[in-house]
DNA sequence: GGGCTAAGAATTGCCAACAATCTTTGATCT
DNA sequence: AGATCAAAGATTGTTGGCAATTCTTAGCCC
């Protein structure tokens, strides 16, 4: 029986691995595309191959449902979630409520750090970017609106804005036009300076901005649906 | 020992009830501040009073947590949260850039049921309230905002939405000013108004007007903390 | 051959017991 | 008396196993 190697990535748990790590090695896993959405995340397949045991696998998985990132089927197990259409414009449309006010806060309110952070987490993007690390290149551009967030001082709003961030990591990676290049990021860099300059108005204009453009980036055509199997997934590894 | 009485508004799960269940009336039960915050749920004591195992009060647990209606501290067990003055200025800053746009769009989507379901929503509102059952009320009062986020047929949005709603009554519960008069919910007439004559920009200002109304009903001034313990909240029942 | 039924296998749901951790209580020392 | 420390008690964290449900497969009938 091929084991499964989702721990490729996460240099296996040590001993003590709560539930919180299972879920951020998966979480990581299902947004890096090593699991692609419809596979069935057995609790014992997980379980053996993290090293811990199906009930840390279970809490874990109870999170991620909590996050909309697996569905949970009674008695039937634990999908990686397959985002439709509506479900990524409403997911763009939730943002485009939240994140242009949010980014205009955290222009008003940040501080030389803030910005300086902010620069280095745009150069960790450029270089996973340039070493072709798409993966990490979705996942760090998601992050950097989570930081954008965090800056605002707004943990409620934020912690919103990164379980949205999550899902459209996992939207981008699906539906992105072109798989090689991504999202260039000039309004990344075009928002740091608007927050540098302490323009709110600036910065909520390139949010907006940024969001219809990451949309209308997308192709949504529905898909053949491949519907991947336990077993084609794993295999493929 | 005194067993704990959580299930006296709840008529005793039947054997089969899944964690939803008991996730759903330790929420009523938070909600009508059956328990109030700052107590411990200890896993056994609940556990006996709903009649079910350990198990699946943890996870009803885990789903409270997630909701930020309950925190876990590890080892040490899962509490009642008591929302600071910052939290609820956050919130409902949160519901500000949320709730407003979403009225609107239920305004201009809005068929003739779902205003009649509003109203009829309504008249239990008052029901409730003449009754005297303000746990109840302030309950359906938040339930109203819910339903409007759903004829906005953005079941992301929504979802967050509720997730805030619950929140908030756990807040008005706590900081309400007038304990007797709740919110008169003019406002929430007027809304039903407006969204049956189909009049989005309306509704969205209505919307708007009633989130500063409820944050400014509050009483945020700190209170000493009353820290009750476990049993004083038990021999006070 | 296609479709239906039933037995078997595999997986999740749940519980009870054990282990780890924290809190409390009581004694001892300064 | 107050503080310190240790042991007992209580509660959560985790594991393994059994029961319940679902999926698979083999067999049968039309």
């Amino acid at each position: 029986m091929a084991r499964p190697n989702l721990s490729t990535a996460s240099r296996r748990l040590e001993a003590g691995a709560s539930a919180e790590s299972v879920a951020d090695t998966l979480r990581r896993a299902v947004l890096a595309h090593r699991v692609a959405p419809g596979v069935k995340l057995s609790e014992e397949e997980v379980g053996n191959a993290l090293g811990v045991g199906r009930t840390i696998v279970r809490e874990a998985l109870r999170t991620l449902a909590h996050e909309h990132l697996v569905e949970i089927h009674r008695n039937r197990g634990a999908f990686v979630v397959r985002p439709d259409k509506r479900e990524a414009i409403e997911i763009f449309e939730a943002r485009s409520l939240l994140e242009p006010r949010t980014a205009r806060s955290a222009a008003e309110r940040a501080v030389y750090a803030d910005v300086s952070d902010l620069r280095r987490h745009l150069t960790e993007e450029s270089e996973a970017m340039a070493v072709g690390d798409s993966g990490r290149a979705v996942y760090l551009s998601g992050q950097f609106h989570v930081q954008v967030a965090r800056i605002a001082n707004q943990i409620t709003i934020a912690r919103f804005i990164e379980s949205l961030v999550l899902r459209s990591s996992l939207i981008v990676a699906l539906y992105w036009r072109r798989p090689s290049a991504m999202c260039e990021c000039h309004a990344h860099e075009a928002l740091v300076d608007a927050m540098a300059a302490g323009d709110g108005a600036r910065a909520e204009e390139i949010m907006r901005g940024h969001l219809v453009d990451l949309l209308s980036g997308l192709d949504l055509a529905e898909r053949p649906r491949s519907d991947v199997s336990l077993a084609a997934a794993l295999k493929g590894l």
